[in-house]
DNA sequence: AGTTAGCACTCGTTCCGTCCGAGTGCTAAC
DNA sequence: GTTAGCACTCGGACGGAACGAGTGCTAACT
């Protein structure tokens, strides 16, 4: 559809913009881009992409900014990621081999390091318990009415609980119980517990419904591992450093959807694998600004995924988050495949 | 020192500086107060007041604003603490009494109510975990190279570690020293535990220095619960709310307070017990912006106390903190007995 | 002696007009 | 198809005027 011309303009544009934040002018594309044109033609040109819809002019006497769909023919036909630096790729691998970590260790330091990598907010969904696979579940009392469950999954990942002591029903019972939920269901999937305790409290304890119930009832309840959002933000103070949140309704607004979780937590798990790059998500987080977001979803065990994202003004630097995010995955599966032989 | 009547002044000028954020003038005080005197008169009292340190002039045709002398004489003498809402100690009560919570948990929620009913923020110290006392310790082999050391203390707190297996130990030989452990140590407190499991090695493994070294080396690690700063904060979109945070750079700077946790640390690790009112906290903090503090210190456990403050510029509504602050430790003192008992 | 009315003065805020510069679109010439 | 030239637009910075809230001081009042 573009002429060959018109993709350099649109490129330059684009990445000027992404540099300077200032609407960009005819004179400075003529002056940047190779192509020994004068500004007069740059501007016609720049008419038709504005016709077309890849430009936007905030006034009649400002340079153009990209549009939406601006920003996505760059991303998807003009851009080019940025060169991994082997330094920073070698400082991750140091950091994830050196010492088992559990995941959501890992996913929270790697956020910090990207976001001061990036100048941008970094999310990540903590790791998806259900998938996960049981290895133990532990049950300690604390004192006569209260205890403390915990559970232990293959991914290192350990959730735990206070729980009230069900009446009727002993220390003692209760600890059997687990042994022999370890004992049967070491090795299931977490999400498929529920069902499978169900049956086996059935079967151990047919005689007695009354004690059947309540621990059904306490069984439960820790099963329900908190589906809260576990969601993890790390750059705030970077983000809020970029020129589009120089007004503080606009930090303020991007500052509550960091404190709902919900919205960017639904968003991060419906993306689709690979690094996944989605410009203007105002809509969909219901919020006043625009903001861009680069996903990528990393491998972290047998069959589990996660999600890690940069979170920018729509005029990020896709290139880099976009490079940034590939060598992420890439060490991940690195670091899945020696984790686990 | 002060009279009656500039007392009567000073509380009005206070007050409604709080309430309103702007510079309080004579004619605004002479209509507010019952001592029905004129704006003159109020300008003389005031001017006094002002050369006695208790009051400020942002410039000279503004009102007067308290200066940190005023706060504090304000909050020393004048104020009266805020009466406690019956319905918010119960719905706190009920949220504590109703099931049972580790002590984090609880701090969490606390935080979160505290914040949205007064509009400032809130920190707290994570439990410390040090003075807590070991009811169990864990260990649960993931694989052949790495296992989950668990540590659950008598407030209901859960500290676990993905740790790396020392060579040339089998998991049976750790399963087998975290037993005795267990059998001996129990009840003892987190922060003498390192000696004791010095010796209870030693004891044990006389007979293999080479093994004893890498037993050490484990435990040492995982006894190292993370001394990492342990910050629960929220209400940050509530204080920027306020308008003393207009300023994108004034939100930067809390922010990054607030990501670093340590300064705020030990502040407020180093608060006197009760409740206590920090005015003018810039300095301490090394901040640019004046900034007040009013902490609790609340007994969870036997001998074991952790902190929470109410953040807000020196405007706060002190009457309310301390109101709200007072309840709370008495909400705790009665959550503790009942817990305990 | 304490209180108050009156008044000149200060200073921040808002409003408005001007100027400037960056950038555009259009036309006509190359 | 490209470019020089030019009139035009519009935001931002600058500066002065008007305004208003508030002060300090003096002189009069009780």
């Amino acid at each position: 559809m573009l002429t060959e011309r018109q993709r350099a303009i649109l490129q330059a544009v684009v990445e000027n913009y992404i540099r300077s934040a200032e609407p960009v002018g005819s004179r400075t594309i003529a002056r940047l881009t190779g192509l020994n044109l004068s500004p007069a033609t740059i501007r016609n040109e720049m008419a038709d992409l504005e016709a077309m819809g890849y430009l936007e002019q905030p006034h009649t006497s400002a340079g153009r900014i990209p549009s939406y769909k601006g920003y996505r023919y760059y991303v998807d036909h003009l851009l080019t990621p940025e060169a991994i630096d082997r330094a920073w790729v070698e400082a991750l691998e140091r950091r994830f081999y050196a010492r088992s970590v559990a995941i959501e260790e890992a996913l929270r330091k790697t956020a910090a390091i990207l976001a001061e990598l990036t100048h941008y907010a970094v999310v990540a969904l903590g790791p998806e318990v259900f998938t996960a696979r049981l290895v133990k579940l532990e049950f300690v009392p604390l004192d006569e009415a209260r205890a403390v469950t915990v559970l232990v999954t293959d991914t290192g990942h350990v959730e735990h609980k206070v729980v009230e002591l069900p009446q009727g029903l002993s220390a003692e019972d209760l600890a059997h119980l687990v042994e022999r939920i370890n004992a049967e269901l070491k090795g299931a999937a977490i999400s498929t517990l529920a069902p499978k305790i169900h049956r086996l409290l059935a079967q151990a304890m047919e005689s007695n419904r009354e004690a059947l119930f309540r621990a059904e009832r306490f069984f439960e309840a820790l099963l329900h591992p908190r589906e809260e959002a576990r969601l993890i933000v790390d750059g705030t103070t970077e983000i809020i450093a970029q020129p589009e949140f120089r007004s503080v309704d606009r930090v303020r607004e991007l500052l509550k959807l960091f404190e709902a979780e919900e919205p960017l937590f639904t968003v991060l798990r419906q993306v689709e694998d690979g690094v996944q790059v989605h410009i203007g998500l105002e809509d969909v987080l219901g919020l006043g600004s625009p903001l861009s977001l680069v996903t990528a979803t990393l491998t972290v065990g047998e069959g589990q995924r996660t999600t890690i994202g940069i979170i920018g003004p729509p005029r990020m630097d896709y290139a880099k988050a976009i490079g940034l995010l590939s060598a992420l995955s890439f060490i991940f599966d690195a670091w899945r495949e020696r984790g686990l032989g």
